[in-house]
DNA sequence: GTGAAAGCGCTAACAC
DNA sequence: GTGTTAGCGCTTTCAC
């Protein structure tokens, strides 16, 4: 393998003005310039990047922290990330740490390592938190991180997120007009704000419209399929059951419709289905979904955007905290509440 | 930030002893390493890979070049291919080419750039190809990689592929003996070997059942949600439309369900639906999906796996080639050929 | 505009 | 077992 010293030996020139012409060719002449790049080419040389992000204590490599990328929803932040960071010349590296903490610090150490100069956190969840407070170190400057999609409560790192509460009461309300009154919900991870904040939505939706909020109609999920459609099947067999069924992710509603189907109700007739995300599948069910609609490639772009300037920046006073907007799609899945009660 | 020569004076040995204790720690004494890991701790030291790559000319980084991370049949992998590569101590830089050759080029150079040690590539391209003819190099030996899920035909590297010709096969099969003689293909991309030799495996059954074949079945597709759509309204408007449509994966063949019964249609009484790979979203369609599976993770773990022993064992004689197990799931979107030939 | 020379932080011979 | 020392390939002062 060809390095930087034979090159400058075919060129007849030093490595330094190799180094020069490779990096800040405005600094070399035009004449060196062009016998430094014939150089390069005779010995098909290609620069060890190891050796120059060792030197130059930069990698322009980011670090993505997401808890799993089969969620389709995350390949299309995934994929904003990545147009992104390669236009502003870094590359991404996914990490996918199935949301296990252990796998997490670990990939996230790799801006400690000089691995990676920066970290997109996907969840709400901080990576670099117990590290410190185990070192006791005064080390208070944060390290180079952003939050997106999921966003830690009171993050002091910069964010994007939706409005995830005033999305969940829209959806809610648009169930509350078409006359339900009995609004099931289905949650996502008991811990992730994200499940929080849409509760908070849907309940504002009911007081909204004087309906009284009945915690038995809140079911457990994890955002599966599987989950959704256990879920569902908990809902139609209580006693009152309800006439409409919200779940926090579209996965979830699916796996709903599939269970409200095979006991023998019709979706929306008997029940309406409503999901969030707007996955692509969402459109190809049946019937096809009512859901909320994310920005997720821009999530993505956003994300990357706010690291970006954060690196080559410094941090602001403030961390940025952005809010993208929702878009309620409604489909064949929502529809009149059944007239006849029960 | 500390380095190694700090912790070396916090506890009083050298350097060289401070980089054994921690990368071979049966090489010194239990004393000293005791020692030395209370000064790395005093220190707060992280070693700096990037020096310690540059160095040992190795990054324990694996590249993985993937055409989409948004096909849920990749991401299960991936998963795989990252837990076998954790396992042995590697990481794993997840890169999503979108199928565009200069991308695929650009992160294949990696592993020239020193920034990774291997490649697994999940599509039939090699991204090595044309640079070492365009140099005219006389460079015959191969970079380290190893190639999965769709393998380029006379492969010179390792590979791990499902038998795909004997999968369609059975699939098909599975039709005719159902009673069906009018099968229409949703194919794959062209240029895709998957597409060529499912089609080849139609083509055996059909002649196996002595079923003529008939080209206007084929129906062009790109394994999206939209494309099966589209075929299947292309074939159920010919004349003489097929009772049967096989999709050449799941994504097409749920787009297509859906075209079909918006035609009015029903599956499988009128038509049969079948797919190929069995995604989750494959069990949760109505009707639930006969399909093919394949053992996803296993194609990513044993990926991992070749391409680990290419790079610590240095290459065969002759590359590994592994063909996977498929496994025919049937499901409800099949069944008998209506009586009524129409 | 260019070259000489000093390292970046670490590993790996090689001595002892 | 441990220390000394010579670099890995590159960037970056600092002279000229």
């Amino acid at each position: 393998m060809s390095n930087i010293r034979t090159v400058a030996r075919l060129a007849g020139v030093s490595v330094a003005t190799v180094s020069r012409a490779l990096a800040k060719p405005d600094l070399v002449s035009p004449r060196t310039r062009k016998k430094v790049l014939a150089a390069v080419d005779r010995a098909g040389y290609k620069p060890n990047l190891m050796a120059v992000q060792f030197r130059s204590r930069r990698t322009r490599n980011l670090v993505v922290l997401v808890p799993t990328i089969a969620n389709p929803f995350f390949s299309r932040v995934i994929t904003g990330i990545q147009q992104r960071a390669r236009e502003a010349g870094y590359q991404v590296l996914l990490c996918n740490t199935l949301g296990q903490e252990d796998i997490e610090r670990e990939y996230a150490r790799m801006v400690q390592n000089f691995q990676a100069d920066g970290v997109i956190q996907l969840r709400a969840f901080d990576p670099f938190s117990n590290e410190a407070d185990a070192e006791g170190a005064g080390d208070d400057s944060l390290l180079p991180m952003v939050n997106a999609c999921e966003v830690m409560p009171d993050c002091s790192y910069p964010s994007v997120q939706l409005d995830n509460r005033a999305a969940a009461r829209a959806m809610t309300d648009h169930l509350v007009r078409l006359g339900h009154q009995r609004i099931g919900l289905v949650k996502g991870p008991q811990r992730s704000p994200l499940t929080r904040d849409r509760i908070a939505g849907y309940r504002e939706a009911l007081e909204a419209a004087d309906i009284p909020f009945d915690e038995s109609l809140l079911c457990p999920g994890d955002f599966s399929l599987q989950s959704g459609h256990r879920a569902a099947g908990t809902l139609i067999t209580r006693d009152n059951p309800p006439t409409a069924i919200f779940c926090e992710n579209d996965e979830m509603a699916i796996g709903a419709m599939q269970r409200i189907k095979q006991a023998g109700l019709r979706v929306p007739e008997d029940i309406s289905i409503a999901g969030f995300d707007d996955i692509a599948f969402a459109a190809y069910s049946d019937p096809s979904l009512t859901t909320i609609a994310q920005p997720a490639e821009e999530f993505g772009a956003t994300a990357a955007q706010l690291l970006i300037d954060l690196l080559e920046q410094g941090p602001a006073n403030a961390p940025a905290q952005v809010l993208l907007p929702y878009d309620l799609k409604v489909r064949d899945s929502t529809g009149p509440a059944p007239t006849s009660d029960s």
